[in-house]
DNA sequence: GTACTTGCAAAATATTTGCGTTTAT
DNA sequence: ATAAACGCAAATATTTTGCAAGTAC
């Protein structure tokens, strides 16, 4: 998604876009590095050097409550997004903290969770995380 | 897996065994609810009440790089504990916090991992999380 | 006996909140 | 004009750590 269509979709949902939001929105959606709160701080001061950490903090939130990011926990004990909200992967390093994404093509693990759907849980979005070691720290012999 | 087994497993790996550790063990081998450490440690205080939150927070992350336990990070900000360690999605109600266990039964989404075990990764280990709401919050309206 | 573990309190880290001011609509 | 958003700083919450005392082996 470009950031105009998400300024688009969020004003049709009676969204304001602040200066603050539409950087944050820039910074993010392009970015698949599953940054934290405080790397896109770090990111969006370059260019708006007076904005603050909270107001990210609720723009990432109020991104994800749209649907327009991924929202994952992970072990490092912070929340790390994602502007790919379709179903994949998540390797996480438990070495360096790497997060690589591996696309789902073949088979949508989906499609066993949506047959539970009907037990009576509204899926919202899911997130699969493997744990282990990245092939740069395994080669290292971590 | 039941406390003496898990006890064996721990000494054969050289971990001293200590009161605390087989409260702690004791408490949270047959917990399904998936417990934060801070449940934990109340159950355990009730039995134990010399115990501090930090000997638990020690003993569990123990109990997790030995295998024993999985530890499941979510979006409420706390580590979450599952003495159930085959492959299994839980279901987290963005409402109430519940977790809610679901076997997988007719296809293991491990397989297309697998697969890409061969790309680089060594895989430890993974969680599968799918956020919604839970038929209770959902009956509700919520 | 010794290396590891504990309890306690303090520190570190991540996130949220209260509030007076500013701003998008 | 007004409701919402912002920046700042303080508050909250979770987890980690340093250290003296205790304990499993």
């Amino acid at each position: 998604m470009n950031k105009d269509n998400a300024i688009s979709i969020l004003r049709e949902k009676g969204v304001k876009i602040t200066p603050q939001r539409r950087f944050v929105i820039e910074s993010i959606l392009d970015d698949r590095t599953h940054p934290c709160a405080e790397d896109v701080y770090f990111k969006v001061k370059k260019k708006l050097p007076e904005i603050s950490l909270a107001t990210v903090y609720q723009t990432l939130d109020l991104l994800e409550r749209e649907g327009l990011l991924l929202k994952i926990s992970l072990p490092d004990g912070k929340s790390h997004f994602d502007p790919f909200v379709k179903p994949h992967f998540h390797f996480y390093c438990e070495n360096c903290g790497k997060i690589e994404d591996r696309d789902v093509m073949n088979e949508n693990p989906l499609k066993d969770i949506i047959k539970r759907e009907r037990a009576g849980f509204e899926i919202k979005n899911y997130t699969v995380i493997v744990y282990g070691f990245c092939k740069k720290c395994k080669s290292k012999g971590v």
